[in-house]
DNA sequence: AAAAACCTTACGGAAAACCGTAAGGCCTTT
DNA sequence: AAAGGCCTTACGGTTTTCCGTAAGGTTTTT
């Protein structure tokens, strides 16, 4: 099993259920942080004493206050995870349930598991250690579908860079102006017009302003 | 000090923490429900035994499941119970930060104080504890603000509605039928147009589309 | 290499949003 | 009761969005 753990939430009393459940696996090397950038310090430092964590459980979002931070997101602190120390393994422990937001962080993050806080909470923090131990993946129930490949909506990045900058109060010819100079193509307005009307259908919105609202809803922008 | 508490609260993890502040405080007759419909029987058979709660902690989102409840929030709760037992305090716990939902709890549905959940949440849920019990209101520092009048932005529930239901995709004649037959006045397109410009000036907005997105962003619709 | 399919752009008309002006109703002030 | 202020509504003109059509270019198919 693994033998130290870190654990890094903003909530100090979450994580004292979840402290009992790596208890109860027999996992007592355990220490906490309410910081991203603590978590960085406290991984390096480990490494250097020659005693490095194996795994990781962290919240995404951590609410900032005064002190500056380099790292403001679990998003953050994964990403940088990943591509300093691959080997470490890494559970997402999160209200958050919108499967655009999972798939990221499972897909392209490369997070091992994902575990929605709720009332199986803890249970599914048991069983995703357990999972992840074995080199597994593991995925809360309820967001599962994330993963599966039928719902993909080909929606891409363009799509997102458009909406996003009407949700930003451009106007098309706006938004033509600001892909011309942004090297962005197709950048007419016509153009424009036209993937805007794609997704709208694929959306079911009435206009821009219901795509933009929904678009939010979705946490796409 | 109080004597007999009971704590609503979806995530089991999450009431250790209030208990153990309980527990500093010389409070241990506590009593913990994971559903809104669980807790009214509770507070109605304490009442039968002759033994009835003095405090309530709650938060507000419960996740839904497949148990039917009638009260499917903590505002429906709160409202429950400020209605049929006046004199019994309630303290809600919430991670929510947006002060239009802040003011509503407090002024309109007599919430006793309003703590934060966050890296001063047990803190706070300490001096809630001892505020309300002198009779007093308590309200986390960072939405305090909700309170004070001059920060009053003059955005009542008309605006609200108005703009809740362009962002569900009626247009400005959609939005007008939607009010004559709802009984909502003004309602003319013309009026809707007008208060539409007030709300972009305000928020600093471009056009309606902007207006929804920043008001989404300020988690008033 | 020709044909078909696709993408980008342009254009024009209908619908909706935007913006200023003004008339009528209601309430308060004097 | 008259005057003034505020709110609701109506109207007209400009701008923007919406939607269909079509031309020109690139890639894929045959």
């Amino acid at each position: 099993m693994f033998k130290k753990v870190l654990i890094a939430d903003d909530l100090g009393s979450i994580n004292q259920g979840v402290t009992s459940v790596l208890a109860a696996l027999g996992i007592n090397a355990v220490e906490q942080v309410q910081y991203c950038d603590d978590a960085v310090l406290k991984i390096k430092r480990a490494i250097l004493d020659k005693a490095p964590f194996d795994l990781v459980i962290t919240d995404l979002s951590f609410k900032t206050d005064y002190r500056e931070q380099k790292l403001e997101s679990g998003d953050a602190l994964i990403t940088f995870i990943k591509e300093n120390y691959p080997e470490l393994k890494v559970i997402v422990y999160s209200v958050e349930d919108r499967l655009q937001r999972v798939r990221f962080l499972i897909q392209t993050a490369k997070t091992n598991a994902y575990v929605c806080k709720g009332r199986r909470g803890l249970i599914e923090i048991n069983q995703a250690i357990i999972k992840v131990f074995q080199n597994e993946c593991f995925v809360s129930p309820q967001v599962s579908q994330a993963l599966s490949q039928k719902s993909n909506l080909e929606i891409d990045d363009y799509d997102i860079a458009l909406v996003n900058q009407l949700s930003h109060g451009l106007d098309q010819k706006g938004v033509s102006r600001y892909f011309i100079t942004n090297n962005i193509s197709p950048s007419s307005v016509s153009s424009i017009e036209k993937r805007l009307n794609k997704l709208r259908i694929q959306f079911k919105a009435d206009n821009v302003t219901h795509l933009v609202a929904k678009m939010k809803d979705l946490g796409l922008i």
